[in-house]
RNA sequence: GGAGAGGUGGCUGAGCGGUCGAAAGCACCCGACUUGAAAUCGGGUGAGGGCAUGCGCCCUCCGGGGGUUCGAAUCCCUCCCUCUCCGCCA
């Protein structure tokens, strides 16, 4: 949600900084819309303070023991004209909060421009891009010499867009999960969290997946209040939800491991080869919740720390910005990391960290007390994958594999293998 | 699923249908005392919004929604949540 101050004195630079987008906000309209609301507003609140002022003269009459009934007839009149201005007033904010919620955030000055991924802007590159001197094989090339990733028996079980993972690969996948929550407690600073993968309409609303986008989820069908979690970020951001958090408890830094479950609607021809892109997935997700003056610089930092995992485990990656046409509703600036896949011979997106500056916070009523004013203020939030697991093990399958469909275990990850350094020996 | 108790300001916790936005305590802020601090004493301190934007005036909010009433934190209905006991169960 916008800060509403912004959005009334100045729609037509909302509408401005939402066109780099490509979003239209009709700002007159808004305009008009709100005027009418205030009017109203106005008429509403000087009927119920009529209202009020009479029923108290009410009170106080029967306290002298005189006659109230033709008071009584007349606040009766007004509470008529109440109700209706009421009603008025009910619609045309109800109106308006469906704006406020289908608003994207503003972007930051920094964002490029550009419609699309192609117009993203690389920031830098680590570990350049590796040669092989033999012709690499996929991931499911390789999980299938290494036995142990098996899609048809993920279809015969639940459907297309699923996995199975057994033996070393399945190890793999919790040894790349525990690297990750090791890394991230004991090095930067974050604090593990356990949170439901069920969640509810109220707090997808509150970061941003609601009213917009719920195509993308999976619903219960049993109890269609409850959702599956797309990502950590929400269960995770919503522990501060409704909350005042006071200015020594922060910065507030959490990671996070969950499945993650997106219904994939509308990627039909995408990715249909392979672990790529999966109906169900683990995540470590990264989220900050961080006072407003610091949250660019915490954006820095948590992409540090999401890079870190990839330079741990050797994986050669690049960081870009995303455009207007590519960002994220509720982000303010994003950036991708995008880990070197060899089979496809190009950079596929195993991160992405965002600033969300104020926007999650007003719709969580997530808020922070500020010492210089005393008042509750709207915190900034943050998240990043740290990493994507799924993708990340396919990283590693193809970025360490041999002339002979061998796969060499990461240093980093060794320890976590029982020692084991080899797959497929 | 059955029975009961409860949901009030940052926290704890009072609250006869009318002067309750709400006692008290804690926390916090200012001041006094003190070399300083603690303790003590005095005062202040909820959130959101509208008008004015100089002091200020007004509206809404006591889990959510609906109802009764001139008037509801207070009465009625309903939903949600928390706790205790029983049943079922990983």
């Amino acid at each position: 949600m916008l800060d509403p101050k912004v959005l009334r004195n100045d729609p037509e630079g909302v509408a401005a900084n939402l066109a780099r987008r490509g979003f239209s906000f009709d700002a007159a309209a808004y305009r008009r819309l709100d005027e009418r609301r205030r009017s109203l507003q106005q008429e509403t609140q000087e009927l119920q303070n009529e209202r009020n002022q009479r029923s108290k003269a009410i009170g106080a009459a029967k306290q002298r023991g005189e006659d109230i009934e033709p008071l009584k007839a007349e606040v009766g009149r007004i509470g008529e004209r109440l109700a209706e201005a009421e009603q008025g007033l009910a619609a045309v904010q109800e109106e308006l909060e469906e704006i406020h919620l289908g608003l994207p955030n503003l972007l930051d000055e920094q964002v490029p421009e550009g419609a699309d991924e192609s117009a993203n802007a690389e920031l830098r590159q680590w570990g350049g891009i590796p040669p092989f001197d033999f012709k690499p094989r996929d991931h499911v090339e390789l999980g299938e010499f290494l036995s142990g990733m098996d899609f048809e028996a993920a279809a015969r079980i639940a459907g297309s867009r699923f996995v199975t993972l057994s033996g070393d690969l399945a190890r793999l996948h919790r040894a790349l999960i525990q690297f990750m929550l090791d890394l991230h407690t004991s090095e930067h600073g974050y604090q593990e969290v356990y949170v439901p993968y069920l969640v509810n309409a109220c707090s997808l609303t509150g970061t941003g997946q609601l009213p917009k986008f719920e195509e993308d989820l999976f619903r219960v069908e049993h109890d269609p209040t409850l959702y599956l979690a797309p990502t950590a970020e929400v269960p995770v951001t919503n522990l501060v939800q409704g909350q005042i958090i006071e200015d020594a408890q922060m910065p507030l830094r959490f990671v996070c491991h969950t499945p993650c479950f997106r219904s994939e609607a509308g990627s039909y021809g995408k990715d249909t080869r392979g672990m790529i892109r999966q109906h169900q997935f683990e995540k470590v997700e990264l989220v900050q919740v961080v006072r407003p003056d610091e949250s660019w610089q915490a954006l820095e930092a948590l992409t540090g720390h999401a890079e870190a995992v990839l330079r741990r485990l050797g994986l050669p990656y690049r960081v870009v910005s995303l455009c207007g046409g590519d960002i994220g509703f509720s982000a303010a600036r994003t950036y991708d990391l995008e880990v070197w896949l060899p089979a496809q011979e190009r950079y596929r997106e195993i991160s992405s960290c965002s600033n969300f500056t104020d926007f999650q916070a007003r719709r969580l009523q997530a808020r922070w007390r500020n010492p210089e004013t005393g008042k509750p203020e709207p915190v900034h939030t943050l998240n990043g994958s740290g990493l994507a697991v799924g993708r990340c093990l396919v990283a590693i399958l193809e970025n360490y594999q041999d002339a002979d469909g061998r796969v060499t275990v990461p240093e980093a990850l060794v320890g976590y293998m029982g020692g084991k350094r080899t797959l497929g020996d």
